[in-house]
DNA sequence: GTCTATACCCAGATAGAC
DNA sequence: GTCTATCTGGGTATAGAC
């Protein structure tokens, strides 16, 4: 697992781009292969069957979604930020596999099910740290999923103008600490 | 159109069934026809071919949009609370289809992901008329977005706390409003 | 209008050479 | 470790009876 063969990597880069682009229906061993560069038969030596390749990409997502709260956490602007921000800009490989992820999900996968739900656990609990107020991190988690979704369908970064949704949970945050007191 | 067949009625609603319960890679024509209660011959005698049956729902969907928007406009709570009441909760057949439908788009049908983008399009439309803030309005049918695609990964309603988002998108567009003044 | 039977095709998987 | 060739199963589509 740790430094994977270049044409595991391939595969699953390319199982991962067919998948955002074309869906999963477009996603077979034969798309794959030939996209990565590789045959079928090469392809199967590393992954033993196609529910190996979808464990495979889940199994990526899971590592990815580690690194991805690591920036969060760990992001000048603070988590709500970031996470609005890579939601509708496809900053890194996360989006895409999350992407790919997703459109597994939709077709019956429930491996792909589960580590969706734990990416957005992830993101609640670190947003909700910075925030200090579930019921908006549960909003702002919710937003991010609504981005994602959208991207899905439309096969792509959505033009969502994230400054303006920022601007509104900024708002949000201030009216209701100001209720507290 | 007007008054279809009931086995016609019966697949689509079959079909509508095991997109949202077991995903796209289950819908086969089989499965369908062995769940409406029909032959698969007869199913193919209404649609001629899967596409025509992934465009019957495509279609059905456009007309759901229609009643949805009309409700949406016309509910005592307003279109904020419908909107976001629903995609949590159900209440109507038009819920599971866009779920269906979103399934679809997913395993790589256009004419899928265009009418959902319809659908957020006619969302958007009435949410902004009520609220008369748009950046808002782009919030909430993105939050209606979110739930949703929770419950299509999750496979059926969501425990979303829908009077909490009614709350937060209340004290949100007080503050605006006073800030504009 | 709905059925059964069957033909066709392609995705997934296996075998074995190199 | 990667290839080509081949087999199998199942999903889609057609033919034709009732």
């Amino acid at each position: 697992m740790a430094r994977p063969p270049t044409a595991r990597a391939k595969a699953l880069s390319a199982f991962t781009q067919i998948l955002v682009t074309s869906g999963e229906r477009a996603a077979t061993l034969d798309a794959v292969a030939k996209a990565a560069g590789i045959s079928k038969g090469g392809l199967l030596y590393h992954f033993g069957s196609k529910e190996e390749l979808n464990e495979g990409l889940v199994a990526h997502l899971r590592e990815l979604i580690r690194a991805d709260i690591e920036r969060m956490n760990t992001d000048p602007e603070g988590a709500v930020a970031y996470l609005l921000r890579t939601s509708a800009a496809f900053e890194s490989d996360f989006e895409n596999v999350y992407i790919a992820v997703a459109a597994l999900a939709q077709s019956g996968d429930t491996q792909a099910a589960e580590v969706l739900q734990e990416a957005d656990d992830a993101w609640f609990k670190s947003v909700a740290t910075e925030v200090k107020d579930d019921a908006v991190a549960r909003a702002v988690v919710l937003l991010s999923d609504g981005i994602y979704a959208h991207a899905a369908v439309q096969r792509g970064p959505t033009g969502h103008d994230v400054d303006e949704l920022q601007e509104l949970i900024k708002q949000l945050l201030a009216t209701r600490k100001q209720q507290e007191q």
